[in-house]
DNA sequence: ATGAAAGCGCTAACAG
DNA sequence: CTGTTAGCGCTTTCAT
C-alpha cells in the first residue's frame, strides 16, 4: 500500500541505509543523491512507519495518561495542558479512562506498557502496598497525579491539606461558625483511592481548631442534596465547603431552586476552580488548583524521568483561594 | 530489560514459534507444552510486545481522534463516548488537539497515519477541495464529525440546519418576535471550517421564514456581550439564540449582573446540551445534539469502515429541542 | 505437534 | 560518502 524505504531505495538505485540516512539527516551524505532522494520520496508520498521506527529505536514518543473520566471538566483541562505539553516536547499522547474501576485500571496500564508507550500519567483508583509494587515493577516511568499512592511512585499534586486549611480560614474569617464539609467521595474510601479528598478534609479539621468556637461536620454521602437541610436553620452562619467544584454548584442551583436564592447566614464554597465556575452568578468562591499548572509539571516531569533524570518523590504545583460572592 | 517469545523459547527448550502458539492458542500443540508455557511466561511477567505485533500484522488496534480543545464540554464528551465504544470493540484511543490551527490540523492526521491508527476520527477545521482530496488519498479510513468536508468523505452529526428551525419554532411559539441569534464563529468562515453554524443560521433563516412578523439579527462577533444591550429595549420581545451552549451561558451570567435576572421579555436558548447546563437556574432552553449517540455512532462506523464495510456518506444523530426557563 | 525460515519497515554498526 | 549485514519482537507459511 504506502511505499517504503525499500522501493524508494530501488527507485533511485541505491541502498535503503542511503535512504534512512537522506531522510533522516544523519551522517554524511552526498547533496545531490539527499536531494534525489527527498524529491522521489516526496513525490512517491513517502510516508515513515513509526511503529517499525519505534520498535528499532526503542522508543515510541508517546505519553499515556489514564484518568477517571475526562467528561468531568476537572481532567478534560487537565488533559489539555498536559496535551500541550507533551506535544511540545515532541510526544503524542495516549489517553485512556478507567471509570474509577480498579481491575480495569490494572488492565488498562499493562496494555500502556504493551503498547510501549514511553512514559505514563496515572489518576490512580487503586491503591496499597501491592499496588505500589506492581507499578515498582513496570519498567515504564510512570508517575501519578492527585492520588498518592507510596514513595516509590513519583506523586504530582498540590497541598491539599494545608489548602483546604486556608480555605477553612477564609471562611471562618467570614464569621462562618459552622463548616459543612461536602465530600461524597469519602464513603467510598473502602473501594478506592481518595487520598486528595483524606487530605482536604485532614485540613478542614486543621483550620477547625486553628480557632474556636467554630463547629464541623462532614457528608460523606452522595445523597448530599437530601441532607442539606437540616443544616440551614437560618441561627448558625453556616458555610457548605464542597471538596469539588460540581458538588458546590449542585448545591447552589439546589439552594436556589428552594429558597430562589442563597439563604442568609449559608455560604457555600468549592475546590479545584474548574472552568466553568466563570458561568456562575453569583460567583464561588473556591481554591484554585491550578491544573494547568500541575499538567504542565507533570508531563514535565514524567518527559525528565524518562530521559534518566531523578525526579522527587513529591512534587507540588501552587494553589490559590479565591474569594467569591458565594460565600 | 522485558523478556521475550525468544527467551521464553529458551528457558523452555522449543522455538519460538511454539511459544507464539501457546500464548495466542492458535493452532495444534500439546496440551502439556502449551501449559508449561504458560506458566513460565506468567512467572517470567512476560508481556507481549504490542508494537512488533501491530508491524507484522499490520493492524494497531489504535483509533485516533483529532478535536479542536477537550477542555471544550462539548468534545469532553463527545471524546468520553467515542472511548467507551472504541474500547468495547477492543481499540485504544489516540487523542490529540489542534487547536483550531489548520497547519497544525494536517500534521496531526499525517503523524496518526505514520503511527498507523486504524482509523481516524476528525473534528475538522481545514475545509475544500484540496483538503478533501488531502484526506482522500490517506489510505487510513476516516471520518469528519460535525464539521462537513465533501461527499467523498464520510461524515457523522445531526441535521443542525432543521434542529435549529425547530428551535425557531419553540421561540416563536412562545411569543418572541425578535431572534437574536449569536454565532460568533460565523465571523471565522475564512480562516476555518465552520459548517455546523452555518447550518444553524440557515436553520434559523427557515424557522423565520416560516413565519411573518419575526425580526432576525445576528451577533458574529466575539465581543458578543458588547453588543447585546441594542437589543434589550423591553417592547419587543427578544430571545438571544446561541449557537453553543457557552454563549448562552456567557449571556445569562452577564444579564444577571447587570439587571440581576433575566430582564422583561428577553430569552435565552442555548444549543448543544453540554451537562454543564444542569447546575444552572433558571434552567435553560437548549438543542440536545445527542453527543454521546452521536459519539458512538461515529466510533462504530469507523470500526465498520476499517472492516471494510461500506457506510454512509452522510449518518446522522438525533437531536431534541429542550424547553427551559430562560425562555 | 513442532521447527526453520522469512519477513513486517526501519535503523545502526561496521566496513569499504 | 555508501553498501552490507544484522536485528528490533513478533507472526506466519511451509516443511517435517
Amino acid at each position: 500500500m504506502a511505499v517504503t524505504t525499500k522501493e524508494l531505495a530501488k527507485i533511485c538505485g541505491i541502498s535503503r541505509t542511503t535512504v534512512s540516512r537522506a531522510l533522516n539527516g544523519h551522517g554524511r551524505i552526498d547533496a545531490q543523491t539527499k536531494a534525489l532522494i527527498i524529491e522521489t520520496a516526496k513525490q512517491q508520498g513517502y510516508r515513515p512507519d513509526l511503529l517499525a521506527r519505534s520498535l528499532v529505536k526503542g522508543r515510541t514518543m508517546c505519553l499515556g495518561i489514564i484518568v477517571f473520566d475526562i467528561s468531568n471538566s476537572y481532567f478534560a483541562q487537565m488533559v489539555s495542558a498536559i496535551e500541550a505539553e507533551a506535544r511540545k516536547n515532541g510526544y503524542f499522547l495516549n489517553i485512556t479512562l478507567q471509570e474509577k474501576d480498579k481491575r480495569l485500571e490494572i488492565e488498562l496500564i499493562n496494555n500502556m506498557v504493551d503498547r510501549r508507550m514511553d512514559g505514563i500519567i496515572l489518576c490512580p483508583v487503586n491503591k496499597g502496598r501491592k499496588f505500589s509494587e506492581f507499578l515498582q515493577g513496570l519498567h515504564t516511568p510512570l508517575l501519578v497525579l492527585g492520588n498518592f499512592v507510596s514513595d516509590k511512585i513519583p506523586f504530582i499534586g498540590i497541598n491539599e491539606r494545608q489548602a483546604a486549611r486556608d480555605a477553612v480560614a477564609l471562611q471562618i474569617g467570614k464569621g462562618y461558625r459552622r463548616i459543612v464539609f461536602v465530600c461524597p467521595p469519602l464513603c467510598d474510601a473502602a473501594r478506592g483511592n481518595i487520598y486528595t479528598h483524606q487530605q482536604r478534609i485532614l485540613g478542614v479539621a486543621d483550620g477547625i481548631k486553628d480557632c474556636s468556637g467554630v463547629d464541623l461536620a462532614v457528608i460523606d454521602r452522595w445523597n448530599y442534596l437530601e441532607l442539606l437541610d437540616q443544616w440551614i436553620d437560618g441561627r448558625v452562619k453556616t458555610s457548605f465547603f464542597c471538596s469539588g467544584d460540581v458538588f458546590a454548584l449542585d448545591i447552589m442551583s439546589y439552594l436556589k431552586r428552594k429558597y430562589s436564592f442563597l439563604p442568609p447566614n449559608i455560604g457555600v464554597m468549592g475546590f479545584d476552580n474548574t472552568r466553568m465556575l466563570q458561568y456562575f452568578v453569583p460567583s464561588i468562591a473556591t481554591v484554585d488548583t491550578s491544573i494547568n499548572e500541575t499538567g504542565r509539571l507533570a508531563a514535565m516531569l514524567l518527559i525528565k524521568k524518562i530521559n534518566g533524570e531523578s525526579i522527587p518523590k513529591r512534587s507540588f504545583a501552587s494553589y490559590r483561594i479565591l474569594d467569591g460572592e458565594s460565600i
